[in-house]
DNA sequence: TGTCAATATGATCTTTAGAGCATAAAGTGG
DNA sequence: CCACTTTATGCTCTAAAGATCATATTGACA
C-alpha cells in the first residue's frame, strides 16, 4: 500500500483504501483508534479541518506512516507501486 | 529529502528541515504559503492541532508531498535516505 | 557588543473540529 | 423483499486552532 496525498481529500481516500485493504469496518477502526465512526466517515469523505492528531491516531491503528518527500512530477491522487 | 512522521511533532520537524533545505525563512514561507509566520513557528515546534489544510498549504509551498505507506519496523523520527 | 533579521510567545477573537448521540441512507446476504 | 450491518448526516456543545497584532527572545555578523 502506497498512496500519495496532496490534499485533505486525498488523505481521506488513502485512509479508506488502507482500511479496506485490512478488511476493517469504520466501526472496528473506531474501536482501535479511539476516533468515532462518524468522524472517520467524515474524514474519509473529505470533510475539512481534520487535525494531525486525529490523522496519526488513525495511521497508528492502520499501521501506516507518513513519509514527506520531494514532490514528484508524477500524477497526484493515484496509487503508485 | 525524505522524512518519516508518526506524530504531529515529527511533522513540525520535517517541515522545518524541508524549509531550511530550501533556504527559506519562516517569513518567506509564510508569504508563499499564505500561512502566518507565527503559525509556522508554532507548527514547527509541535504545537497541537494543526489542520490538514494548513499542512498541505505548507507542503505545496515547499514542493513536498505526503506518501502513506505501510509502517516499517525502522526507527521512527529519524531521517532516512 | 550593537543592530537588524529571524523566530518565538502571548493575548484576543472568531470559527469550527470533534465528541457524543440520534437516526437516515446505503449495502448486503438470506 | 427483509433484516442486519455499514456508512453517512445532522444536531448541540465545548475546546481549541489559527488569524491578527504586539512584543519578546534569539541569532548572525559587521
Amino acid at each position: 500500500m502506497r498512496h500519495i496525498a496532496r490534499s485533505p481529500s486525498d488523505v481521506g481516500h488513502a485512509l479508506r483504501e488502507a482500511r479496506k485493504a485490512k478488511k476493517l469496518t469504520q466501526k472496528e477502526l473506531a474501536a482501535r483508534s479511539g476516533i468515532w465512526q462518524e468522524t472517520i466517515s467524515k474524514i474519509e469523505n473529505g470533510h475539512p479541518g481534520t487535525k494531525l492528531e486525529t490523522l496519526f491516531d488513525l495511521c497508528a491503528a492502520l499501521s501506516l506512516e507518513l513519509v514527506f518527500t520531494e514532490r514528484s512530477s508524477a500524477p497526484a491522487i493515484e496509487d503508485i507501486f
